[in-house]
DNA sequence: CGGTTTTGACCCGCGC
DNA sequence: GCGCGGGTCAAAACCG
């Protein structure tokens, strides 16, 4: 994904007539103002744009490091596996969400030589949620029924395990289970890939028979992250109603109303940042395929 | 009634 | 051989 940098201007220069009343005076100030927080927004926008490509940057620079080191190493013990993880966990930083994906990880080499079995997919992806927020379901646009849950001796949080359950033949299992750094901090493991498409549509995802209620937290995220589909269809709507609000005020008021709901959300840009990054993570393994 | 979740039991690989 | 730990199974409970 080319990291492009959306232009949310929405044109709103305005021509002050020299016989406007007073009530189109507040108009223009009105005006004036959500011209100013689009300002702000597009440099906003523009920063996340930077973060991102510095974090792309990141990877490519982490994955050339460990592609070293595994070339290096022809037999990991469980405790590197354990390093590993963890080193993908400190590269970036917990605080931010984080992924490290790839079909040759140390973990994957690991479970080769421990199973000898065919290759499979696994990726990790790390998610940020609310600490106070017990649940052990991210939402990644898939169904997924949970088949069993275990207490880990490394970690006093249980580990759930999922498989998906869209296609009775769909080898797709996943992990989950929270970060012991950062209990706020939900560790996914994907293990295969899914012989489907997404199918889930929204309202199926916020529906009880896929997640359960209590997993809101974790909502924006994974619905960008994990298809790649989704966060084209975000930017796509994004430039259409820039598009259409260059035709009503109204139209460009819902639009001010969106951005600012948006920015005021603290989540928003840590969420655009995962959805990036899970976007990222279809790139590099599409391109190893 | 069908699908999902829960949870204890079971299986299997590994280290000692 | 035994114990430990991770992963999976499966029956019961739950829910819409």
């Amino acid at each position: 994904m080319e990291p492009t940098c959306i232009d949310t201007s929405l044109n709103l220069n305005v021509i002050p007539s020299p016989h406007i009343d007073h009530a189109a005076q507040v108009l223009v100030e009105e005006l004036r103002h959500l011209k100013s927080e689009n300002k702000r927004l597009t440099e906003k926008l523009n920063h996340v744009c930077v973060n991102y490509v510095a974090l792309q940057k990141h990877l490519s620079e982490f994955s050339q490091l460990k592609n070293t080191n595994f070339d290096q190493e022809a037999s990991p013990s469980l405790k590197r596996k354990a390093e590993s993880e963890n080193n993908c966990m400190n590269l970036f930083g917990v605080s931010a969400y984080t992924e490290c994906s790839t079909t040759t990880t140390e973990e994957d080499s690991y479970k080769r030589a421990r199973h000898n079995t065919t290759s499979s997919k696994i990726s990790k992806v790390l998610v940020r949620t609310d600490a106070s927020d017990t649940s052990l379901y991210v939402r990644d646009g898939y169904q997924w029924r949970k088949y069993g849950q275990k207490v880990t001796r490394d970690n006093p949080s249980p580990r759930a395990y999922f498989k998906c359950s869209y296609a009775p033949s769909c080898p797709v299992k996943k992990k989950v289970q929270r970060s012991v750094e950062d209990p706020s901090v939900l560790v996914t493991t994907y293990e295969g890939e899914h012989n489907h498409g997404q199918h889930q549509t929204e309202k199926s995802v916020n529906s009880r028979q896929s997640e359960s209620p209590t997993s809101a937290g974790s909502v924006p995220i994974m619905n960008l992250s994990a298809a790649g589909g989704p966060i084209d269809s975000v930017q796509s709507r994004v430039v259409d109603i820039n598009t259409n609000a260059q035709k009503s005020s109204i139209q460009q008021f819902l639009v001010q109303q969106m951005a600012t709901s948006l920015t005021r959300d603290p989540n928003f840009t840590a969420a655009l940042a995962t959805a990036i990054s899970g976007r990222f993570l279809e790139d590099t393994s599409a391109g190893k395929r």
